[in-house]
DNA sequence: AAGAAAAAAAAA
């Protein structure tokens, strides 16, 4: 076969216009040879000692392989996509057949490995290795037998491409390369996979237009053409230009959690995991971002990505992040991006996106390519929730590119604390992947129980071992090597609160709140009731009301519409915030809401029985700053509202069910003493693990009451349970572990993508729910611009009470939203002078949120 | 009868 006979097989078409397979196989190989030559050296040269190869060889080889990835185009099942350009094939005697495949994919990984055998000696296994991470351009891991794809004249057309291919990238055998870990070959899928995309965007790479073009003209053009491309999309990370403290923040040194983490980062090498526990407030983001500007110096690093637990703290983390690259001064400037559903509602998001349309050298700035679903992460920086990156470890189409995205970067997680046992084992098994992928983590949190720190530690590093010693506050880290580090965090402000408890059941309860606020405001101030429930909270502010001005008292919880949510955030803020103009006299009645993320202060708080870790976060909002207070107000006493316990089984109430029975009844043991109750006075910082110890871990030594020895068996039973069964189900949803299959290659055939369907495999577990619209009734549900969807969209509050999200989930959503990729999945929720058309029992208003009759 | 929270079309 001649040189010529190559190019006629077609591999993109639109219309009249067709780019032959191996002209697409060509690009795709070029763009990844110039994203792999502009990457920090220390991740090319992890990949190429993966590959038993030099550095300098490890892009001809990975352009090679790249190239090869759609081989399987040249094949009857794919040419006969097109008749009219098969025709003259079958003429010419190559063989079609009904039972040809379709699907290229397969057909690379049926021929692929023979041929890597046959013409370049490469070794059975590996070949078959390669050929499935080529194979998987298409987001899955194939194990399945294709049907035909041609012998005689197909096999020799498909072995002169491969010797075209092999002229141009890799003229040499591939007898003594090395057999590379799992993740090495998942890294390779991803890095073929967006490969793929960037090539196959014909504004970048126009289709030819001669049936046989000057290779050499040819491959110089589409070298300039991906060379611009990669520096267009700032694939590449100059180092910082500055690195001082002054330089990065507002402040001249670093603080004592800063200190120390740098401390031990410095005793580490990239790449590593260091875990930051110390108390909010204590600037442990800085020091994350503090970690990447030194790692970045030290070792290279390709980008970082910022995860959250929620949407909203990643939007506030974008400006954040923004600034502080910015002060970094790299050279070229940088792509940062938001990572989550709603990201395009954002409006700092919509300035970085709008600044990269001209953007100037130095700036830092977002590139629309990136903001496809499943391309942020690939993007060198971004900011966003947590879920993000969990998808890159979970059974989902194209885990692998994101694995890309985040290989050779800095992971950042921040409050791990916060998540429950299936996110946490989800995270396990990222951070496993992770430490093969080159990719260093940083863990920002409160204080962890040991058992859970450990194995977070271990799950980068399997069998290090981790002191049981160590104590909070402290930044803790190992490294790929085994190296391990552990430093207490000294010269923290300490401060104390006194944790008061009130016996009252839930039928006094708003009693007992009235009366209890009545005398402590005497002298004004202000306070916030933190509720369990979002039904105790509505009624609580029902009776409030009526004994207290109506702008005194403020209700906040999750039920609200998300526009109504950012209004009582933002008259909340201005009130409790540090800098707010604080109210003679004020109340927030609210839920968990509260301990979220807010920076608000208050005089006085009375919450509703909590795990300890919860009610210390609350009390983390009480005198959160020093200022003057009211004489009545000035001890920082919580006081907690709880069940009697003493003399018989206490009745949590709803609490029960958003919080486990024998967490909370540890917690509220912790105040008795002998027969009675006691305040409990908590050291901060070094008062706090011995609590968290002692509620979490596994024995719990307060004695406790025989009346509630049994029960307390009983719900402790269901707990672990619970946890072993999200555990269990989290294992499932995840890839396995990669200690579990570093050698074995064969795995990643193995992955069942669930039938192909994504929504099965879930980040988080959660009750079924759905999102109502809120619309005035009679309102006509046509969306005529996108003003008019986010203004719909605004209206949104989300539920999970089990009526009412079995009447709405019965309905179809309204085919006007069907188009809408903010409204497709919610359901309108009708109202008439605040009550539901629909439900008589359900009414929404601005003043109590959405409310179920009881 | 139960908090808050995410994701969800489809990439070549
Ligand atoms: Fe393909
Ligand atoms: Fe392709």
């Amino acid at each position: 076969m001649t040189e010529e006979d190559v190019f006629r097989f077609w591999g993109k078409t639109s219309g009249n216009v067709v780019h032959p397979a191996v002209c697409h196989m060509l690009d795709t190989g070029i763009v990844a040879c110039e994203l792999l030559m502009v990457q920090p050296h220390g991740f090319i040269s992890k990949l190429a000692d993966e590959f038993g190869i030099t550095t300098d060889a490890l892009p001809q080889l990975a352009a090679f392989l790249a190239a090869l990835h759609d081989i399987g185009k040249i094949s009857p099942g794919f040419q006969a996509k097109r008749p009219d350009l098969s025709a003259p094939l079958k003429l010419e005697g190559y063989v079609f057949s009904r039972a040809d495949e379709d699907r290229h994919t397969l057909s690379t990984l049926e021929t692929l490995p023979d041929l890597l055998i046959d013409c370049l000696q490469c070794e059975d296994s590996l070949a078959i290795a390669l050929s499935r991470a080529l194979a998987a351009h298409h987001g899955v891991f194939t194990g399945q037998e294709a049907q035909k794809v041609g012998a005689g004249k197909w096999i020799k057309a498909r072995r002169a491409a491969l010797e075209f291919l092999s002229r141009l990238f890799w003229d040499k055998s591939l007898t003594g390369l090395g057999f590379p870990s799992t993740p090495a070959l998942v890294i390779l899928a991803g890095l073929v996979s967006v490969s793929d995309w960037l090539s196959s965007a014909e504004e970048n790479f126009p289709y030819l237009t001669c049936p046989r073009p000057d290779l050499r003209e040819y491959v110089a053009d589409r070298t300039q053409k991906a060379r611009e491309l990669v520096s267009r999309l700032r694939f590449d990370v100059s180092s910082p230009a500055a690195t001082e403290f002054h330089q990065l923040f507002d402040f001249t040194s670093p603080n004592p959690s800063q200190t120390v983490t740098l401390q031990t980062v410095n005793e580490l090498h990239h790449p590593m995991l260091v875990v930051i526990e110390s108390p909010m407030g204590s600037g442990k983001t800085e020091a994350a971002q503090a970690v990447y500007a030194h790692l970045s110096c030290e070792a290279g690093l390709r980008g970082m990505y910022y995860a959250l637990p929620t949407q909203a703290t990643g939007n506030a983390m974008l400006p954040r992040t923004a600034r502080f690259l910015t002060r970094l001064g790299l050279e070229t400037g940088t792509e940062l991006h938001l990572l989550h559903t709603n990201a395009d509602l954002n409006q700092d998001y919509e300035r970085l996106r709008i600044s990269s349309l001209n953007a100037e050298p130095g700036d830092v700035s977002a590139s629309s390519w990136f903001t496809a679903r499943k391309r942020g992460l690939l993007a060198a920086h971004g900011v966003g929730t947590l879920d993000q990156a969990l998808l890159a470890a979970l059974k989902v189409r194209h885990f692998f590119v994101r694995l890309f995205g985040l290989a050779g970067k800095l992971l950042v997680l921040d409050e791990v604390h916060a998540y429950d046992a299936y996110m946490v084992e989800e995270i396990y098994r990222l951070i496993g992947w992770l430490a093969h992928c080159h990719t260093s983590v940083v863990l920002l949190s409160a204080t962890l129980p040991k058992a859970r720190r450990k194995k977070l530690i271990q799950a980068f590093r399997p069998e290090v071992e981790v002191p049981d010693d160590i104590r909070y506050p402290c930044v803790t880290g190992v490294d790929i090597s085994g190296a391990f580090a552990a430093h207490p965090i000294e010269g923290l402000k300490p401060d104390t609160i006194y944790v008061e408890p009130v016996i009252a059941e839930s039928t006094d309860k708003p009693a007992r709140i009235l009366s209890l606020l009545l005398e402590k405001l005497a002298d004004g101030g202000c306070a916030a009731c933190i509720m369990n429930t979002v039904g105790e909270a509505q009624d609580l502010h029902e009776l409030l009301r009526h004994h207290f001005p109506a702008d005194e008292v403020l209700l906040f919880h999750s039920r609200f519409t998300l526009e109504r949510k950012l209004r009582i955030e933002h008259d909340i803020l201005s009130r409790y915030a540090s800098d707010g103009k604080r109210p003679h006299r004020g109340i927030v009645i609210a839920t968990q809401v509260i301990e979220q993320s807010l920076d608000v202060d208050f005089d006085l708080m009375i919450t509703d029985l909590a795990p300890i870790d919860l009610l210390l976060q609350r009390a983390g909002r009480l005198h959160r700053h020093e200022r003057a207070r009211p004489q009545l107000l000035r001890p920082r006493n919580l006081w907690v509202l709880m069940p009697e316990f003493r003399s018989r089984l206490p009745d949590f109430g709803g609490s029960e069910y958003v919080y486990t029975p024998d967490i909370l009844l540890k917690t509220a043991l912790l105040f008795s003493a002998e027969e009675d109750l006691s305040h409990l006075e908590v050291s901060i910082p070094t008062g706090v693990s011995a609590l968290i110890e002692c509620v979490y871990g596994d024995d719990f030594p307060p004695e406790v009451p025989e009346h509630l020895l049994g029960p307390m068996r009983g719900w402790e039973a269901k707990r672990l349970g619970d946890e072993t069964s999200q555990t269990f189900f989290a294992a499932c949803s995840a890839l396995i572990e990669a200690k579990a299959c570093l050698r074995d290659p064969d795995y990643l055939g193995q992955i069942s993508m669930d039938n192909d369907d994504d929504c099965a495999i879930v980040t988080r577990l959660t009750r079924p729910n759905v999102m109502l619209v809120v619309v005035e009734n009679g309102r006509c549900l046509t969306v005529a611009d996108k003003a008019e969807e986010r203004k719909l969209f605004s209206s949104t509050v989300a539920t999970d009470n089990t009526a009412i999200v079995k009447h709405f989930l019965a309905k179809e959503p309204p085919g006007e939203w069907a188009d809408s990729p903010l409204l497709r999945h919610c359901r309108p929720l009708f109202v008439s002078g605040g009550k539901s058309v629909e439900r008589p029992d359900l009414s929404y208003d601005d003043e109590f949120g959405l409310r179920f009759a009881r």
